[in-house]
RNA sequence: GGAGGCAUAGCUCAGCCGGUUAGAGCGCUUGCUUCACACGCAAGAGGUCAGGGAUUCGAGUUCCUUUGCCUCCACCA
């Protein structure tokens, strides 16, 4: 017999199990043919700093999914790794060389790179350590990451094939430039946000005319590189004006005045100015035009020397010299108030630029389709079924993806420049010579990838591509992909397109979106508001067990949670509660052996019983992504049937002095706290494998034991009810003992009313003990001394409680009397329903069974009441 | 301008395909050193399931609508 610990320590536990774990090489995912595979790829956290609490969600949920999985006898495989991230990252390095009075250009790129990688080793590990912390029963041995030699291998795999294919070009195109990063961004990596600022009406004169036409700009310091101004064709107030030239103020450039229906003549004045190399439309408008561009600031968003006497001042500083130059000249017409959206770069915050500029893109129209259709018929699953719409109408309308960034940290564009003729070499390896002219003087381009671009290949250059390897072919497509619904765009969707794109087929088939975790109060968690939450915080308090479970119970999926920190003491009680019902089955144990007993009772049965419906249940939550519902079941089951009923009922076969009775309920409390420490594990894997090590077992770890499967044979639907008639008699007492706060110490006679003896009969000892009977009589006929007795009613039970403390027959007829309004209203409800004819015609034979059922008891219960009443008011005359 | 989500107990939230008396955690009240557990046990209070309408034998659950929050997408100067 085993002792453990009156409270568990989960400190004490984690390490030694994961490491018994760990040395078992139970995570390992292990080619076999006998097996289906069940693969996930870790959606590879940032190698920028710590995890947070979201984090330890998304994980929490994959490792339940793949210990599930696992469990269940398949090849499971959960594939973990990081990502370099490379603009977030750079700027944490940078930030850090500021501090000690540096930037990157001090370094050099090579010096700072190298700081870099130092950087990603710290919180690279850090970051796996936090994920075994968690209890994620990763395949350690397969741990990536998006610059490793094979995903940088795919990555210019991926890239030469799309330049040869047509679908990666360079061109120069507006893109959203962050002055601050000193980057390009995609589209997706701007994000909007409401801005006040003004509405400047600025006067173009036209030129040899005293007419002006006034356009409305929020940015004027683009007009100096103003090409033209634009009406809509139709607008009759500018139709004379149009063909004619207008002066640029301040510059004194000679632009034309052009129609373009891209121009509402309904917004503002109706003339539009026209910087093609500073917007997008105006840039569209340009092409169409055949207009110059003119770019005026360079990449710190500086004006350069297009910009005459403003060179040299940044984009706001011009802004103001500029509408106060106007004011001076008369040329600023009005100056109104406006709100609008302004694009912010997604990383550090400050506004981006529209600006002209060369880079690469990959043309997404081809690639899209493929994505879209394979989500439109079901190839691949989004849970829950709504996120597939966002994804779709994304994706319907989708814009080449700019994916260079001037950056220096990430994967460097696999092109090279010829000297000579200028010519682009796009290729695997580092080529020797100008594939076209031969020239040796080649320069490669200094940009790197989008790290979105490295991410979007992760399920399968994490398992080798391009090669072909083993694993490809066995664990590719993945399985189930597991994030927050914040990233379907930046990765999950090109996950996708790539993945037809490149392996010819989907990279997984369910997508499983879970919300955000945010604060107690519901905000975002973040650096500023410093109200993030450390997991390992949460690990060292509570233990990962509480950790986890708060993080996945009371959830639904796809929505938002808040995480609240006393709901990791409630979870950690928990523990402890499984933790003591463990200690108690040990305690009591005399077996070696976990099996069930050949002869079983009626409270074995019902436990049993209740355990198999569970184990159907949840089995089926689990296969529906249902794990908020599947862990409040267990829940529920391990404290409310296990340990406040059937531990209980077992107390008195235990103390008892029948042998074959006391190894029954050893056998049966093995047998059910066995089985449920299965169902649990996913959810709570360290608690539950340490107690099953303690238990009688044959296998080398919980972990890698069978999934419980649903039995007939252990379904026993009449030794339920007739337990649950025995548990509402116990109910009935106590809540009239506990009305008049008597103590389980004083203990009384019991007299039971019923035409059920036999049930009762069995239930004799449930009753002393849980009852707090000092002995108990069944009989048909009610007892005589009325008067002294008090008592409650079930619906097949009346029992008489001969303790006059308990007496009070105005009270008890004014209970009665409640109970017989409720129970008759009750009746009268179902009655009617019993003899609408709509109801027994339509509705499905086991609903109309169940309120049959339900009418039967209710008369019961009526009955019962009812002769209780008449007996109590005969005894008050 | 589009698209989506949320509204259920004092608080935070579950509630799957419509079908027992709408649940949990925390909080609250009362009692209990009941030989696993006070990180516990027992009993209890507390809900017009946001308002209105429709479908149905039956609606917290489906549909429409109103109100109030929230999010995402979108090039209106």
């Amino acid at each position: 017999m085993k002792q453990l610990p009156k409270t568990y320590d989960p400190e004490a536990v984690e390490e030694k199990i994961y490491d018994m774990w760990l040395k078992g090489g139970y995570f390992r995912g292990v080619i076999d043919p006998q097996k289906e595979p069940f693969t996930i790829v870790i959606p590879p956290p940032n190698v920028t700093a710590q995890l947070h609490i979201g984090h330890a969600c998304d994980n929490t949920l994959q490792d339940i999914l793949i210990r599930y999985k696992r469990m269940q006898g398949y090849a499971a495989l959960w594939i973990p790794g990081t990502d370099h991230a490379g603009i977030a990252t750079q700027i944490k390095v940078e930030e850090k060389l500021r501090n000690e009075g540096k930037t990157r250009h001090d370094l050099g790129r090579e010096k700072f790179l190298e700081e870099v990688w130092a950087w990603k080793e710290k919180y690279g590990g850090q970051i796996i350590n936090q994920l075994k912390k968690l209890g994620s029963s990763c395949d350690w041995d397969r741990e990536r990451f998006t610059m490793d030699e094979g995903c940088s291998k795919a990555v210019r795999e991926v890239f030469v094939r799309l330049y040869e294919k047509g679908l990666i070009y360079k061109g120069s195109r507006i893109v959203n430039w962050c002055p601050d990063c000193v980057t390009a961004l995609s589209d997706i990596e701007v994000e909007h946000e409401e801005q006040r600022s003004h509405l400047w009406h600025i006067k173009y004169k036209v030129k040899d005319s005293q007419e002006y036409i006034t356009v409305a700009t929020t940015r004027p310091e683009t007009m100096l590189g103003d090409t033209a101004v634009a009406v809509n064709p139709s607008d009759e107030r500018y139709r004379h004006l149009v063909g004619k030239t207008l002066i640029l103020p301040l510059v004194g450039r000679e632009i034309p005045l052009i129609a373009d229906e891209y121009v509402d003549p309904s917004f503002g004045t109706g003339c539009v100015k026209i910087t093609p190399a500073h917007d997008p439309n105006d840039f569209e408008v340009g092409l169409r035009h055949k207009l110059p561009v003119i770019r005026v600031m360079d990449d710190n968003a500086v004006i350069n020397e297009k910009g005459g006497k403003y060179q040299g001042m940044g984009r706001y500083e011009a802004r103001k010299a500029i509408v106060n130059d106007l004011r001076e000249l008369g040329q600023l017409d009005k100056e109104e108030g406006y709100a609008h959206n302004v694009g912010v770069c997604y990383r550090c915050g400050k506004n981006v630029e529209p600006v002209v500029s060369a880079q690469w893109f990959v043309r997404m129209k081809p690639l899209a389709e493929k994505a879209i259709a394979v989500v439109k018929e079901g190839d691949i699953v989004f849970v829950p079924e709504r996120f597939s719409k966002i994804y779709i109408n994304w994706m319907e309308n989708i814009h080449d993806w700019c994916i260079s960034r001037q950056l220096w940290w990430g994967h460097q564009i696999p092109a090279w420049y010829c000297d000579d003729c200028g010519h682009i070499n796009v290729s695997r390896d580092t080529p020797e010579k100008c594939e076209k002219c031969g020239s040796i003087a080649l320069t490669q381009d200094e940009d790197v990838l989008d790290t979105w671009f490295s991410s979007a290949l992760w399920p399968f250059s994490t398992l080798g591509w391009p090669d072909k390897t083993p694993d490809m072919d066995y664990f590719y497509p993945t399985s189930v992909l597991v994030t927050a619904y914040d990233i379907i765009f930046f990765w999950v969707a090109r996950m996708i397109f790539s993945g037809l794109e490149h392996t010819n087929q989907k990279p997984f088939s369910t997508v499983f979106i879970h919300g955000l975790v945010r604060d107690e109060q519901g905000r975002k968690m973040s650096k500023s508001l410093g109200n993030g939450v450390d997991p390992l915080d949460m690990v060292e308090k509570y233990g990962a067990d509480a950790l986890r479970l708060n993080l996945v119970s009371g959830i639904s999926p796809g929505n938002d949670m808040r995480f609240i920190i006393s709901r990791c003491e409630s979870f950690r009680n928990f523990a402890n509660k499984l933790w003591n019902a463990a200690r108690f089955v040990l305690m009591n144990l005399e077996i070696d052996r976990n099996e069930l007993p050949e002869k079983l009772e009626t409270e074995d049965k019902w436990i049993l019983s209740r355990l198999n419906s569970l184990v159907g249940e949840v089995t089926e939550n689990l296969d529906k992504f249902e794990l908020g519902i599947a862990a409040e079941k267990i829940y529920d089951f391990i404290w409310d049937s296990y340990c406040d009923w059937y531990i209980e009922l077992t107390k008195t076969r235990l103390q008892g002095n029948e042998d074959d009775k006391k190894i029954s309920a050893q056998k049966v409390l093995c047998y059910v706290l066995t089985e449920t420490l299965k169902l649990l594990h996913p959810f709570m894997p360290f608690i539950t494998e340490e107690i099953w090590q303690s238990l009688p077992h044959e296998g080398e770890a919980l972990m890698v034991e069978q999934w419980p499967v649903y039995m007939q044979e252990l379904s026993f639907p009449e030794e339920e009810a007739d337990m649950e008639s025995i548990m509402k008699a116990i109910k009935a007492v106590r809540a009239l003992r506990a009305e008049k706060n008597v103590p389980p110490s004083k203990k009384s006679r019991l007299i039971i009313v019923t035409d059920k003896d036999s049930i009762f009969k069995h239930g004799e000892a449930f009753m002393m003990k849980l009852a707090f009977a000092s002995e108990i009589d069944i009989t048909e006929t009610a007892p005589e001394n009325l008067e002294e007795m008090a008592v409650t009613v079930t619906d097949d039970a009346r029992i008489f409680i001969p303790m006059a403390q308990l007496v009070d027959i105005e009270k008890e007829l004014l209970r009665i009397d409640k109970e017989l309004k409720k129970s008759r209203e009750d009746l009268s409800k179902v009655n009617a329903k019993l003899q609408n004819p709509g109801f027994v015609e339509k509705a499905p034979e086991h609903v109309v069974n169940g309120e049959r059922e339900k009418a039967a008891r209710l008369e019961a219960l009526i009955e019962n009441l009812t002769e209780s009443r008449s007996q109590l008011e005969k005894i008050k005359s």
